[in-house]
DNA sequence: TTATATTATGAGACTCATTCTCATTAATAA
DNA sequence: TTATTAATGAGAATGAGTCTCATAATATAA
């Protein structure tokens, strides 16, 4: 499935349009594999003559977000990072403190263990963020 | 040792003044085991006639964050929580998304874990975030 | 204690990411 | 096509948190 046919069945199961813009920032997002902030992909977008308001950049990632199409990472500067989801399986972050370098990691021990937690407490687990703020190989070396 | 023993211990530490405002700012933490966002810390001091401005809540708050006394949790709403960490042992929490308690869990499973996957990075653990969004028991019980 | 030096505070201006408003434009339905 | 309705753009608004600077409070020296 295209990533044009990806977006359009999202938006149809949503009862939305498809438009341009959609389209521009989901092929922005989906074509990098960076983790990046609004900002980043709003000026992506610009430098490559495609002019999507902040706005509507803002609007469709949560669309996106909501669909399941792309994560948002929240790592307490102030400031959300996206990743897309296309053929990605399911995992958590490192970020380095010092140079801000992202790196994922998927650990299946500690994913059992959050489900066996929360159904201790009679919970039912919605969704987790696990972050491990690091300094890494780089930083480390000086 | 008293809690003002504990701040003052902090401040003479960091070179910084005891003040009043500084102590009423620690004992209205200190004193709850709640997870408040600084509105509510100023608001609960401005409701007992204490009257401490917003800036220096923050101003104090950040004081007692970097000093180990007091522990600041991104929850990815845009507000920081604050917890004393007076006799308290380290702990990750559990979020109910629909009605916003807040619990605490520990795991050594899960923080040996951690410790390992950044070991293979070859990288070093600063710290981490691992909070569990859940549905709790009242919530799921509706 | 009293004077002096220096830090802390308060009030409100400011920042910055994100959201909202509303007039205009574009996509879908008829 | 046209009518209907949703989406967009521009910039205003929001809100948590930070900064500024004149004033007040604390620590230091005498």
């Amino acid at each position: 499935m295209s990533s044009s046919d990806i977006l359009k069945k999202a938006l149809r199961k949503e009862g939305l349009r498809y438009t341009h813009q959609r389209q521009v920032v989901w092929d922005e997002l989906s074509g990098s594999d960076e983790h990046r902030d609004a900002e980043e992909i709003y000026l992506a977008l610009y430098n490559s003559g495609l002019n999507v308001s902040r706005a509507t950049v803002y609007r469709t990632i949560d669309v996106l977000v909501k669909n399941n199409l792309v994560r948002k990472l929240e790592l307490g500067d102030g400031r959300a990072r996206y990743e897309h989801k296309m053929d990605t399986a399911h995992h958590d972050h490192l970020i380095c403190v010092q140079c801000g370098k992202i790196e994922e990691f998927m650990d299946n021990v500690i994913e059992n263990r959050q489900e066996e937690i929360v159904e201790n407490f009679g919970y039912k687990l919605i969704r987790h963020i696990h972050q491990l703020f690091v300094i890494c190989d780089e930083c480390g070396a000086k």
